[in-house]
DNA sequence: ATGGAGGTTATAGTCACTATAAGGTCAAGT
DNA sequence: ACTTGACCTTATAGTGACTATAACCTCCAT
């Protein structure tokens, strides 16, 4: 896969401070812009994604090029990576809408942040928890009817069984 | 409410022969006839996701009654529980079709059925792991900017860099 | 001018349900 | 006999966070 992008890799050599990520032709690296590919290449997310997220509300580019292509800056790479961020820590898009929300009032005191952080810190406790009784009952169901058949399976048996 | 037809489902287990799960004794298509409201009563289960197990293939009705109403026996109070606690397990629908194509084949040895068991372990156990990283990581956020305001808020800061 | 890699939109599929609509059936009460 | 209300039937659409597909447009190098 020839990545478009990368059309000059001699200029990119001019400065070895830039990181490979963020490789721009010249024009761009003055104004800024990345292609959509460009910002996915950057962020790590597919284009259909960073798509889906402008319908969702949560991220719109810069602008549109004159063809109607989408244009992104820096700002739309920062949060897109708060955004990416927030979802592997396990937040929903609606939960990072409210922070995108809260984040962009610069004069707001941290504490409704500080909050949901507690709250999903909370909720990722309470899924820990529900995977330490799965791992149990799992754990507790291998090995316990080694080398018989389905008929006398205690695995299956204790599955089914109606409690009275 | 109209619990009155209930008889208790423990009078199959007259038969300590019982291991296979599946197996439908006349006698219980004769006694044991529930509709879906009953049978949904009985395993603390909706009728519509009854009826979404049926659409899957999962749970089909003993037979139907003149009125086209759906009758479910002991049987099926067994499989529906066997679907519900595999669920419980993390099992998806298709892992308990499989595990209900094993389990009714009496004559297989278990080491299929065990090794499922022991992949979705595995799974449960990655899943734990995966949420060990974000609980450690909010841990970290967490009154990291107590009192701040937005601008300076440590958490959106650390949560927008691009690192490069 | 042609090919191929990019971009655009719109729509449908995933998973395991849940919700809603629009109607048929049944037992009890008036 | 009629009505009420609980139950049953089917079909369809919505959820969340994408992913896949189709059909088309644009740019650039050859």
């Amino acid at each position: 896969m020839t990545q478009g992008t990368e059309r000059e890799p001699g200029t990119a050599a001019q400065d070895p401070q830039r990181s490979a990520a963020f490789t721009m032709s010249d024009t761009e690296a003055v104004t800024g812009a990345m292609s959509i590919g460009q910002l996915a290449k950057a962020s790590d997310v597919q284009a259909v994604t960073i798509r889906y997220y402008e319908k969702q509300g949560l991220l719109a580019p810069q602008r549109r090029a004159a063809n109607g292509y989408r244009e992104y800056g820096n700002a739309q790479l920062r949060r897109l990576t708060f955004i990416r961020r927030c979802r592997r820590l396990g937040f929903s898009l609606d939960d990072i809408r409210a922070l995108l929300g809260l984040a962009d009032q610069q004069a707001l005191p941290c504490d409704q942040i500080d909050a949901r952080i507690e709250a999903q810190l909370a909720e990722v406790r309470k899924r820990q928890r529900d995977l330490a009784v799965m791992e149990e009952e799992l754990q507790r169901l291998t090995h316990c009817c080694a080398g018989g058949v389905v008929a006398q399976c205690r695995i299956v048996e204790s599955l089914s069984e109606t409690e009275e």
